[in-house]
RNA sequence: GGGCGUUUAGCUCAGCUGGUUUAGAGCAUCUGCCUUACAAGCAGAGGGUCUGCGGUUCGAAUCCGUAAACGCCCACCA
């Protein structure tokens, strides 16, 4: 064996052995069962760092689950990600000349589903590199059949509950793609714009005159108002200009009307409370079309709506009225923020700007295109959510569902109380398409704004292939041609992978649901986690999950997000081929407990690899070991044995304890440092035998038994060398693995603390001795002689004597030429061959001794204190007791020590 | 504009209901070692007035108030 772990060979044979035993497969049997369903990654994306961490976080739960006995299922899948996939076959059908708009829907979902076929599974190939034990043979796609039918069913269910409608609506419009999105897709970026002022004239005869003042303006042409907006270029939907009723300094303006500038309509000046006194000039111009606000005015108002841009948001000019299109024909076609300059400057030249500030504000961009989103006024299908709201927010804020960390609640609540109506149409056509019909002759009458609410006929099959229908067979129906936002397949994927919509009794969702823990991050927390505990409730009137696992953000170790322009990503595949697929989970989920940002470096990676060597060569100590069957054990290695026992007891119980937090980087420190410090510094050093000596076989069965204990602990964060290793631990029968292997139980017996205890101070007298040979120079391998003072026997002494490599004498005489130090209240001495630096010993003991009375200082301050004594738990007042006389005796000893050394 | 969170060693973080030998870990740093399991290692060492201020208490990193810095989420001031 070399002295060097080699992954590469090692994990492909053994992900391939739990291939081909089927070990990560999961049928509904009698055991506990333990389900994850992953965050359906995009069905074209690649594997980023962001994954690692997710994915290997849930293969941990997964396989520690697998090991407490439980029938542990993780389902994997794909999501087929509506727009971002869209745009993606876009961008390569433009690349090859083609234009969307040139296809038919039929034609472009072929492409779709070709890009679909190539890409798509490439991210599941990539989670085998890392080791997560999916059951492959349950792998779905958020448009495969069942999935699909379970999201068409549910939409046809809630509208027929009237939990789904469809109606003209604001919405957040993307013009790039040219879809409707939801509230949550729209992202707000801070900006620096103007604020731009313009002049509208007064219609009205204003006489007698008024004086100017704050709010009333004049020039030579006449009296104008100011409004103050930052889109001049929405002006020709410029419908009212509202003032609030109460604003002192714009009451000359009531009941009149004033000129939308450079396009010459004539309009009122409203009054309304919205505006909000003392902002900019009072003054708001209302422009229905353009405005979620204006919108709610215009409603109020009963104001016509102009709107002015296409759907791609350039200028569209036929909507205005007639008298006006000389006014306003050149704008037509242009480009939203083109004729923002474009106005600006015509408005400048007739003298219709009164200023230009600068000003910050917010935009919102659309998360997938990255473009300005406009506001639109559109048909759309949305789905009632105050009903979702009322049963998915006392399971969370209750802890029936239990989030870590928990501060997510908070947010949680805040959205839910808050809630607004989810707009679920896209007018996309990759994803399901909306299960909506409308009459066609009806259809072509009237077209879809007007298309009345009553006929339109949804039902989970075509009405035209249905024969008699319920609408009778005469009507030619025509599908809308609208898709679903992806989400709503999504927030049914616990329930739809185990085809629990369509068939809700089943034995697999009956078995597998409600799951267990859910993995994912923040940043989809309304998107996904939420809408999943609403349908949950809604359909199985079960959670969905019991725990939910917040991941951080992982960036870079300057802090800064990881993307694809930054170049600060590494490419997940290239880190586990440099350092080994359990070098790179050791390294991502080091510094990664729940909800904090994970700051990346490969020099975490580079401590996993570490790790994994240091394992492989404890492995090649105790399996290069010779074993004598003649060979009684000796006193040492049975002690060894026992305190190792222990600690390793006391290091699963701990385990298990953060296992049950969710601390899983705290889990994998404890067992990185049971491995390192304790298994292979202390226990492998105290039973080892001399060079080329053999080990007696009690001692190496008891090693290899640890060894084993020792594998199934760490083996869900390092799957692949815990397999190997554990392989070549016994001669295991074809087709076992570690991966479902009871762990032992830790039940800590009552002994073990003594000699926990024990050993620690053997350890402390070890370091002693270290500390010596360190300080003095004195190599390993020379004895030395160590006194014990006021003891006459030492249980451990043989321990003491092959660790320290000294000679132990009880009650040596100390006043020769000793280094002496301290451990408990026990004073230990080793005389030096050479003369000691006296000067350097008395230092140390004094600095020692300055250290202890100062410590002895305040617990005495405490003792002293009446009201302590007084008030304080018994307990607490015995421990402080104890201190002192502790610390009195360890001083007692180093006065003495102090007093011989200047003798 | 609301809400939440964070602030402990050079870095990343533990420290749960206040008292557990005058604050812990990993990494990094420094010193000594190529000691036949491991130099991707071993042994040893240094390093913190627990963000500031005020309060409660016999006792505060821990509880309360307040200030500051940073971060996140939500919100229609044009």
């Amino acid at each position: 064996m070399d002295s060097k772990y080699n992954p590469t060979d090692i994990e492909a044979r053994w992900y391939q052995y739990w291939l081909d035993n089927k070990l990560f497969h999961s049928e509904p049997d009698g055991r506990e069962p333990f389900t994850i369903v992953i965050p359906p990654p995009n069905v074209t994306g690649v594997l980023h760092m962001g994954h690692v961490l997710n994915e290997t976080i849930q293969d941990i739960l997964v396989r520690r689950a697998r090991l407490e006995g439980k029938n542990a299922c993780w389902v994997p899948g794909t999501d087929h990600a509506s727009i971002a996939t869209e745009a993606k076959v876009i961008k390569r059908l433009k690349e090859q000349g083609i234009n969307k708009s040139d296809l038919t829907r039929e034609q472009f979902l072929k492409h779709a589903w070709d890009w679909t076929d190539e890409h798509g599974g490439i991210i599941l190939k990539q989670l085998r590199k890392l080791g997560c034990s999916c059951d492959w043979d349950r792998t779905s796609f958020t448009m495969d059949e069942t999935r699909s039918k379970a999201v068409i069913h549910v939409f046809c269910d809630l509208y027929k509950k009237g939990l789904i409608y469809r109606g003209l609506r604001m919405v957040n419009w993307d013009p790039e793609r040219q879809t409707a999105l939801s509230d949550e897709e729209v992202i707000y970026h801070d900006e620096h714009s103007k604020f731009y002022y313009l002049k509208y004239r007064v219609v009205e005869d204003l006489s007698p005159a008024l004086s100017q003042g704050e709010g009333v303006h004049k020039d030579e042409k006449g009296y104008y108002c100011v409004v103050a907006t930052t889109r001049p270029e929405t002006i020709f939907g410029d419908i009212a200009v509202c003032i609030n009723p109460k604003e002192e300094k714009n009451q000359w303006l009531k009941g009149k009307h004033v000129i939308v500038p450079g396009v010459g309509r004539v309009i009122p000046i409203i009054e309304d409370r919205y505006v909000e006194i003392g902002f900019g000039t009072g003054c708001l111009k209302v422009t229905p079309a353009h405005d979620v606000n204006d919108y709610a005015l215009g409603q109020k108002y009963n104001l016509k709506t102009i709107d002015i841009f296409t759907p791609d948001a350039h200028l569209n000019m036929d909507t205005v009225e007639e008298e006006l299109q000389a006014n306003v024909r050149k704008y037509h076609g242009m480009d939203r923020f083109d004729c923002r300059k474009q106005i600006v400057e015509d408005l400048k030249a007739l003298d219709l700007v009164e200023k230009i500030e600068d000003y910050d504000n917010k935009v919102g961009y659309s998360e997938r295109t990255n473009v300005p989103i406009e506001p639109r006024l559109s048909l759309q299908w949305f789905v009632k959510m105050q009903h979702f709201a009322d049963i998915a927010l006392p399971p969370v804020m209750n802890d029936d569902i239990v989030f870590y960390p928990a501060k997510y609640k908070n947010t949680y609540r805040n959205w839910l109380e808050n809630i607004k109506d989810w707009c679920i149409s896209r007018q996309l056509w990759w994803g399901h398409r909306i299960p909506a019909w409308y009459d066609a002759d009806l259809l072509a009458q009237t077209g879809l704004e007007d298309y009345p609410t009553d006929k339109i006929l949804v039902t989970e099959s075509d009405p035209n292939v249905q024969g008699d229908n319920v609408q009778g067979t005469k009507v030619k129906w025509v599908q809308d041609e609208g898709a679903l936002d992806t989400w709503f397949s999504s927030w049914l994927w616990p329930i739809s992978l185990f085809n629990g919509i369509e068939q809700p009794d089943n034995k697999e969702i009956q078995y597998y649901y409600p799951t267990a823990d859910l993995v994912t991050g923040p940043d989809i927390i309304f998107f996904w986690v939420a809408r999943m505990i609403m349908a949950g409730y809604e359909y199985m009137g079960k959670m969905p999950f019991k725990h939910v696992y917040f991941t951080g953000i992982v960036r870079d170790k300057l802090g800064r997000k990881m993307s694809k322009s930054l170049g600060n990503s590494p490419d997940p595949l290239d880190l586990i081929e440099r350092f080994g697929a359990d070098g790179v989970r050791m390294g991502i989920l080091l510094s990664a407990p729940a909800g904090n940002d994970i700051l990346y470096d490969d020099s975490l990676c580079e401590q996993g690899r570490n790790f994994c060597n240091k394992i492989w060569n404890c492995f090649r100590l105790v399996k290069g070991w010779e074993v004598v069957e003649s060979q009684k054990s000796k006193v040492e290695s049975q002690q060894a044995i026992d305190w190792f026992d222990a600690k390793l007891g006391e290091a699963e119980a701990e385990v298990a304890d953060l296992f049950s937090k969710y601390r899983l980087s705290e889990a994998l420190m404890a067992i990185y440092k049971l491995y390192t410090d304790e298994f292979s510094g202390w226990y492998l050093e105290m039973i080892k035998p001399a060079y080329q000596q053999p080990i007696d076989r009690a001692t190496y069965e008891a090693t290899l038994a640890f060894f084993d204990r020792l594998l199934k602990l760490l083996h869900p964060f390092m799957p692949f060398i815990t397999e190997e290793l554990w392989h070549e631990l016994y001669t295991r029968k074809e087709g076992e693995s570690i991966m479902n292997q009871p762990l032992s139980d830790s039940n800590l017996k009552g002994e073990s603390e003594t000699i926990l205890g024990d050993i620690e101070t053997l350890k402390e007298i070890v370091s002693g001795v270290r500390n010596v040979r360190a300080s003095k120079n004195i190599p390993q391998k020379e004895k030395l002689t160590l006194y014990f003072e006021g003891a006459d026997t030492y249980e451990y002494a043989e321990l003491l004597q092959k660790l320290a490599n000294v000679a132990i004498a009880m009650h040596g005489d100390s006043n020769a030429n000793c280094a002496k130090f301290i451990v408990g209240t026990t004073e230990f001495a080793i005389p030096m061959d050479a003369f000691i630096n006296v000067d350097e010993e008395l230092k140390k003991l004094e600095a020692d001794l300055a250290h202890q009375q100062g410590f002895l200082k305040g617990v005495m301050a405490k003792l002293g204190n009446e009201r302590f004594v007084a008030n304080a738990k018994p307990e607490i007042v015995e421990l402080e007791r104890k201190k002192k006389a502790d610390a009195e005796s360890r001083i007692a000893s180093l006065e003495e020590a102090i007093k011989a050394l200047r003798a």
